[in-house]
DNA sequence: ACCTGAACACCGTTCAAGT
DNA sequence: ACCTGAACACCGTTCAAGT
């Protein structure tokens, strides 16, 4: 019921040697399993495909949300350092639809991902919501580059972008079996509501940042 | 594992009178507690509100879904209705953001009905998929009458503006408890990229009807 | 310190026993 | 015919017993 055993508890005196590999084949499995089926896949599974007992599992994560909390954290990383490398791009207005672009590949190709992008519980796990919010500033200078450039409505914002992301995964998701693309329609479709050329004022505003 | 007992199992003869009423109360409690709570609520709590052992349930619906489906259905038969009121009224890009607006706030009040609209596996039970096919081509022809009004891009279709519909209610979905209207910004977004003056010819063709 | 698997409270589903 | 609750196979989580 309190706060668990974590491995790093509190203190973080270093770890036993067999604790080290552990926890890397640990982290290893899960991000394997999950990307592939989800985050719905069971604890037994991610401790099987390991070589371990479950109960290993939480010897290291307090819980399941706390493994799938670490695993999303890596990618959030990834597509942190992908935003910040768009900055210096060129051409703005580009660097923001390559940014959209990465954010849904990521989901199309993880599973565990796009669990977490909709509305899973791990959202509102703190090492998660942490690094959601460094990406988004991240995203909020790179629109607020292609709003200068005069590329993009100067009304929305990086939050806004950053639910679109999601959003237009989220658009084609029922689809994507059958038609693997098509988030590439929505994602057109979208940018095309971004344009300062089809912008009619909106009827509320973006929620404080 | 098979086919199951069903109430109204293949041949349709009349229900006992007492079991007419258990279905009617499993309905009632059904549509409260998915409302309220989502499809992740326990058909043991279904059974608690009916006042009925959990065994009933599984007489009466072969399965969870099969009970959830019940449920969506009717739900998709009002918005069916209200979609094909639409059809006739005078101004046809007032009655496409209408629509829009009819499936967001019914998604944004049931909680059942926007875990369908995600991903659930209830989407693919027959039931649930013959109404989405017949509202996908009421949506069609709300589509039709606006593009030869010339008030949307010719090259959207009905399924477009479903896939968006749940689209826009994912987009603003983890930021609803705290900002309630939020998807109305997305929906206006939306909405402006429809505009034929937005149109940029789409990367993707929409899939097959 | 660390790993493990049995044990617990839940879940959806089945079914023998009651009316 | 219909209802019911115990029983089953799962799930996440805990913890006593092993190294």
């Amino acid at each position: 019921m309190l706060a668990a055993v974590n491995a790093t508890e509190g203190t973080d005196r270093p770890l036993r040697a067999d604790a080290v590999r552990s926890r890397a084949l640990l982290l290893s499995a899960a991000r394997a399993v999950f990307a592939e089926r989800g985050t719905e896949a069971s604890v037994a599974d991610v401790a099987q495909a390991a070589g371990l007992g479950k109960g290993t599992v939480f010897r290291h994560f307090a819980s399941k949300d706390d493994l799938v909390a670490a695993i999303v954290d890596e990618m959030l990383d990834d597509l942190i350092v992908t935003t910040e490398k768009l900055l210096t791009a060129n051409d703005p207005a580009a660097a923001l639809r390559e940014f959209m672009t990465a954010g849904i590949d990521l989901q199309v190709h993880n599973q565990a991902f796009c669990d977490v992008a909709a509305g899973a519980s791990v959202r509102r796990h703190p090492l998660v919501r942490g690094k959601i919010e460094r990406l988004e500033s991240a995203v909020e200078a790179l629109v607020d580059r292609a709003r200068r450039a005069g590329v993009v409505r100067d009304d929305v914002t990086g939050q806004d972008l950053m639910l679109l992301m999601t959003g237009v995964y989220q658009t084609a998701a029922p689809m994507l079996p059958e038609s693997p693309d098509l988030w590439r329609r929505y994602l057109a479709l979208t940018l095309d509501g971004l344009q300062p050329q089809a912008a009619r004022p909106l009827p509320t505003p973006a929620p404080r940042p």
